[in-house]
DNA sequence: CAATATTTGGCAACCGGTTGACAAAAGCCG
DNA sequence: CGGCTTTTGTCAACCGGTTGCCAAATATTG
């Protein structure tokens, strides 16, 4: 393999153009067409512009194509079209669990279309967000924000460039892929009522979080129907520490049944109940929200509310791709549903013995 | 959604060239060169080769630059330099959360050094994996492997074209990053035998993992010297899954102790334990490997060996980006810490009661 | 102050594709 | 078989930077 091929033809005088770092260049459609005898251009047609070039010299190009082994430039290509195959999906946080099944989804459905996915992390910070996002703007054909921590305003800003789907979060004029909270969220209070609950508590996250408002109206909704009484605590940071802090609060509220804003805050609050002598569920009930990867690992193992992150990351990537490919816009909100995953932390309240 | 929108607004004649979708179009440095009264290569050496151009030229075009600001066309640069700033990782799942801390160290390595981070997932499939390598090669100045699975030589064909570092295994004459396990290893052996243990299982991981070979080479030389019994059993697969299939093995060994491959082998052959009805760590100690998110969500917390995976990941990208831009190549092994997290998983045997 | 050494800026070619305009070739019709 | 439409391939300009080479401008030196 290494060893001398063509004796002249590759060794030598050669200033090293971009042929990576042994000796072959890599082949261009100038040498196809030479091998073809036709010109350039109708090698570029016959490799992007189907139907256009005829039949046999199709399969000319494509066999001298073959025998090259070509590959476009990426970067030539993008130069004059602005096109690059490419696009960002931007999280607030990498090794947060709740954006592992996104980003799978996303990537997944990218390089199904041929599409490769760049990622980026905010570190949960509204300007580093913004600054990636400029900084992707100019390489990729569009964007993807995973419960984007910027305003509305430059979200719309940036969506004025290049197509950028949401998801996690509703801003108007944006496509957006949201969870609908309602079906999972009824599903576990009627479950809790149905156990003899009858004050919940509801642990929420960050203040401006879009999510965090819908998941306390739904509880909110849920509880108004089934006649129980909701009552609301915040929490420090939606993270198994916060979810540590927020236990004296749970515990003063004297309620039976808690959901948290999600699984992290969920843990969180179970193991200091639990450090306290509590036992779950037969004193307290707890349930989480997205079923993150872990949330089986507890004893008991998390009741949750399931958003279907992978589909997020899927749809999201999808609405993008279809918006970057079909001529007009359709946008507006996907929604996907909920669902309520039934595990050990809820269930019948035990008389207190 | 499918009913015709903006009638025209999207529609028709424009010639819609570069600039976004709105229509400011983004300057160049020909516009910088006319602003600044020189010409657009001096406008070029200003703006990437410092100390090129004198300091009043430079002033002045960077003044320009800001006025109309500018920024590069990644493409434009890349098509005559070859250079796109940008590397590739490649990870063999995306859901597995070994690779979340690894992911997080490059991509915050690579956003520390103006570089942008490409993510790949394989699928635990050596050929997709070489796949994307591949596709990858053409859009990326580096390549970071984790955990790969295809073939030493496949790595070092790749190698040949790029610069690649690996991660979680050695190839001979390509640059990798590994955590070296023996330290943590002992610490954990030597923890078990100060408890009493005289028999310790390994649930290895897969039969080609380099480091699982290197794991259960780590724990035989310790019991060895801690003089403790080792056994080695197989496991299906590296998942809770295939923790809770070879639950029975283990009992059937007789050791007291279990060590695994990894901790979500740990995991689920907990869980197999105790619905079982042993008792975690009275009647069995277990020590996983990773100290993924999550290991310590279980009852009692899991016992693991800690690999520094965001060292590992800052690790490589630091080693790519040397090799990138250091004219020598000094390549070679970097290796890591590992260390003993002790939790609760482990600990003294309980005479059976 | 002339002669030489050093900066500094300009010219033009190039990276590798894409695409509008156009002409040659081919197909179709009566 | 001539005239007309349609298909197919070519030409040339362009995308936006980079860089080798050279000449003008400036600095250094005898």
């Amino acid at each position: 393999m290494t060893e001398p091929k063509m004796p002249d033809v590759a060794a030598t005088s050669a200033p090293a153009k971009k042929h990576a770092r042994d000796g072959k260049p890599n082949a261009t459609i100038y040498d196809i067409a030479k091998v073809a005898g036709v010109n350039p251009s109708t090698v570029s047609r016959a490799l992007s512009k189907p139907g256009r070039v005829s039949a046999k010299t199709q399969k000319l190009i494509e066999d001298a194509a073959a025998g090259l082994n070509y590959q476009v430039n990426p970067f030539a290509r993008a130069l004059p079209t602005g096109r690059t195959n490419t696009f960002g999906l931007i999280v607030a946080d990498i090794t947060n669990p709740t954006f592992f099944d996104i980003v799978r989804g996303a990537e997944t459905t990218a390089t199904l279309r041929d599409y490769t996915l760049v990622l980026a992390e905010s570190a949960e910070s509204a300007v580093t967000e913004l600054t990636a996002a400029r900084r992707m703007m100019a390489t990729v054909d569009g964007l993807i924000l995973a419960s984007p921590r910027m305003d509305d305003d430059d979200i719309r800003t940036l969506a004025r460039d290049k197509p950028i789907v949401v998801i996690n979060r509703e801003v108007d004029g944006v496509p957006c892929v949201v969870p609908d909270v309602n079906k999972g969220i009824s599903e576990a209070v009627r479950s809790l009522a149905a156990n003899g609950h009858t004050k919940v508590a509801f642990v929420a996250g960050p203040p401006q979080s879009w999510m965090s408002a819908r998941r306390w109206e739904g509880v909110q909704a849920a509880c108004e129907w089934s006649r129980l009484e909701a009552v609301r605590l915040e929490s420090t940071k939606p993270t198994v520490d916060g979810g540590r802090q927020v236990a004296r609060d749970v515990r003063a509220t004297g309620a039976t049944a808690v959901l948290t804003y999600n699984d992290l805050l969920a843990i969180g609050l179970m193991q200091e109940l639990q450090a306290a002598g509590m036992v779950v569920p037969d004193h307290i009930s707890i349930v989480g929200f997205d079923d993150i990867f872990g949330a089986d690992f507890t004893t008991p193992p998390l009741t949750t509310v399931r958003s279907p992150l992978g589909e997020c990351g899927a749809g999201a990537a999808t609405l993008l791709l279809d918006l970057l490919h079909g001529t007009g816009e359709p946008a507006g909100t996907l929604r996907v549903e909920t669902e309520l995953v039934l595990r050990g932390s809820s269930g019948r309240l035990l008389p207190k013995g």
